[in-house]
Parts: C-alpha cells; sequence; structure tokens
DNA sequence: TGTACATCAGTGAACGCGCGTTCACTGATGTAC
DNA sequence: TGTACATCAGTGAACGCGCGTTCACTGATGTAC
C-alpha cells in the first residue's frame, strides 16, 4: 500500500498496473495476489487508511471549544497540518474522489458522508445551533465538510514546502470560514424560527 | 471529441486509450494522429469545449438582477440547467480537475481562476461590496466558485432523471448560498470598513 | 472551362512492449500433539 | 523437546492480448493559373 501510494502521487488508480506496484515493492507480479483480488480492492483499502488519519484530524477538531472566533483558526491550522503530514493519502483521495472506479469512489462518498453526520451532531448540541431545524444543521455541515474539502485541495496544489503559499491559502480559507460564520450567526434574523422542522 | 466524451462517461482519462477511441468513431487508429498529437492534447481541447458552455452559464447569470433574494434559486436553477444538458463535459471536468494528466488539471485549474476573477469583478460593482478590499472580493468570489463546483458535482452523482434527488441538491444548495449571502451583508459588522484594503 | 498540384483525413499492416492472470512450486513460520 | 502438518508470502515461467506508434499508401476536396 505504501507503494501504491508512492507510485499515486503522479497518476491516477485507473492508470497504475499491478506489475508497477510489484516492481516498486520488489516483487513478482502474481505476489499482489496474496494481499488484493484486483487493484479496486487495493483502493478501497486506501481509502480507508486515509480516512483512518481523517477522523484523527475530527477528533482533534472535537476537543476545540466550539464557536469562538479563534476556533476558525485552530481548524485550518490543523487542516494544514493534516494535509502536510498526510499528503499522499489526501492527494489520493482528492484524484479518485471522482475518478475511474466507481467501489473507490461509493468508498470515499461513504466516509464523507459519515463525516458531515458526525460534524452535524457536534454542530447541533452548539448554542448557535438553538431554534434549527435538522435539515439546516446538516446542510451546514455539508457546507463545512465541502469547504474543508476545498481548502485541503487547495493546500495539495501548493508546492511541498511553500509556505507562503500556504499561508495565502490558510488565509483565505479563514476568511471564508467567517463569512459562513456570520451567516450562521444571522440565519434565523430573516427565516421564522421553526421554519421546516 | 463526442467519441472520447461518450466513453468518458465511466473512466477517466488517464485510463482512456487511442485505439479505444478510435474504434467508438469507426475509424483506424492511425486517424487518431490527424487531429491531436496525443491524448493530453485531445484532454486540453476538451477542456476547452466544456469551458465554452461554461462561459455561457456566466453570462446567463450575469444578466440575472444581482444581489436579490430570488437570484440566489435562479443561479441554483441554471447550473442545475446547465449540468443536464452538459452532463458529459462537467463528468469530465470534475473528473480531470483532480485526475492523473497535468497539462489537463493545468488547463482546468486556469479556467477555474478566470472564472473566479470575472466573478469577483463582477461582485466588485454591486452595493454590497461597498466598503470591501479587492481581495475579499476575491476571496469572496472563490467562496463562490468553489460552491459552484461543489453543487454542479453533486447534480452529477444524482442518477439521470431523478427529479427528487435533483431538487433536493437544488434546496440545500440554496440554503448554502442564503448563509453565505448572510455573511456577506454582516461581513463589515465586526471588520473594521477599510481593513486590509 | 480545364488541368495540374497541394492538402488532408483516413488506411491497414506491422513492430515491439508491457499488461493481467494462471500455475505448480518453494521455503519459512506457526501450531497441535 | 521433537515431529508432522497447515498456512502463507513469494516465485518465475508462460499465455494471449491490446496497446501506442510508424510507415508508405489512397482518394477525395480545394486551389491556382
Amino acid at each position: 500500500m505504501d507503494a501504491a501510494l508512492r507510485l499515486l502521487e503522479h497518476q491516477s488508480l485507473s492508470s497504475l498496473g499491478l506489475r508497477e506496484i510489484a516492481r516498486e515493492v520488489g516483487v513478482a507480479p502474481a505476489a499482489f495476489y496474496r494481499h488484493f483480488r484486483d487493484m479496486a480492492d487495493l483502493g478501497v483499502a486506501l481509502v480507508e487508511e486515509s480516512f483512518g488519519s481523517l477522523r484523527a484530524l475530527v477528533r482533534a477538531l472535537r476537543t476545540e471549544a466550539a464557536g469562538s472566533e479563534q476556533v476558525i483558526d485552530r481548524t485550518v491550522e490543523v487542516i494544514a497540518g493534516h494535509v502536510r503530514e498526510h499528503r499522499a493519502h489526501f492527494r489520493f483521495v482528492a484524484r479518485e474522489r471522482h475518478g475511474g472506479l466507481p467501489a473507490v469512489r461509493a468508498a470515499i462518498a461513504g466516509e464523507l458522508a459519515l463525516f458531515a453526520e458526525d460534524l452535524a451532531h457536534d454542530l447541533a448540541r452548539q448554542p448557535e445551533s438553538e431554534g434549527w431545524s435538522a435539515g439546516d444543521v446538516l446542510m451546514l455541515a455539508d457546507l463545512y465538510v465541502d469547504h474543508m474539502v476545498m481548502t485541503a485541495t487547495a493546500f495539495l496544489e501548493v508546492p511541498e514546502g511553500d509556505t507562503g503559499g500556504e499561508a495565502a491559502i490558510a488565509r483565505a480559507a479563514g476568511r471564508q470560514l467567517r463569512v459562513i460564520r456570520l451567516g450562521r450567526m444571522h440565519w434565523l434574523d430573516t427565516e421564522p424560527p421553526a421554519a421546516g422542522a
């Protein structure tokens, strides 16, 4: 799996060959079958490994004081740090999210949906969500998750070690999160409190 | 190009073969070279074709009355309509945005940046942007563009003809745009008016 | 109006190559008694 | 403690196949004079 991840830095799963991986590992092609049925099988395993480290990210954010102004900067910092440390995993997920193999795509979509549900659960318990319908909380969670994905992707596009580029993305992402937070705070100003609940 | 687009519905460009395209067209493999140098060349041509129709979308949105509440629903409708009519193009762009071929990725990133700049220009002329720095307007435009991309992608994930699924995504996207719009309206409440300008 | 030439999309055969997959096998490690 | 057996990762040779690319070619269409 490490060898595959290494090779996937510069290509997508559907163009990666089983023999290529075996060569990188230094092993006969047939040895591949001792571990995976086919490439889709490998892909799903890589998705699981990738989201394992993403869950660590969620846990880290969960322990932060929620709703405060400074939590926004911490959130962006945590994402930046995780992307930096798990570059290959994030790149793999970004590539395969809309990539070629349906099984891999489905696995990623499932993990992201779980992610959004967890976040919705956390958001619902915050005082800012008083008066919000469950559907609206999930909508907000989806917006946050989408934004996190876009931010992580933006970090990936910065060449490794370019701290200036990273800082620019962090600044923009932080301001965007502030826009969303302001919108959240004023959501009930215009909507009737229990609309759609 | 039409044949390639047809074949790209179920796979990514890097796994698509030149012979496969020739077979779909009903032509000898060598005929491919009369039109494109290689697959990356084809990919870039497809990106240009795809964003040609996207520009029509921008123009359509530009003529709408800006800033009003109802423009949000119209925006989502227009995106939904364009995705429905140019499904193959959008799917191609979504796939290759982070896909395997660097030339294709670069072409897409360039088009999206142009797209965001255009939108920033439009936003800057709206009364709601009074007191905003140029950087903040571009940040907002990026947020809108990212959201449009996520929305278009979400529409793609709905099976063709599932109007119920489409409506659910349209509803969620509209509410998310309202959150962003509320945030935009209250942006200057907390920031000093000319901050960072 | 007719003729000579250029352009251009497509042909079909051929090439060498790397691919995924299969097979019976080897040898090391773990387990039961 | 020793023996017999099961498990399991890896081997290496072989297979048929489809790939990208090249080549000299054909025939239709457009253009110049």
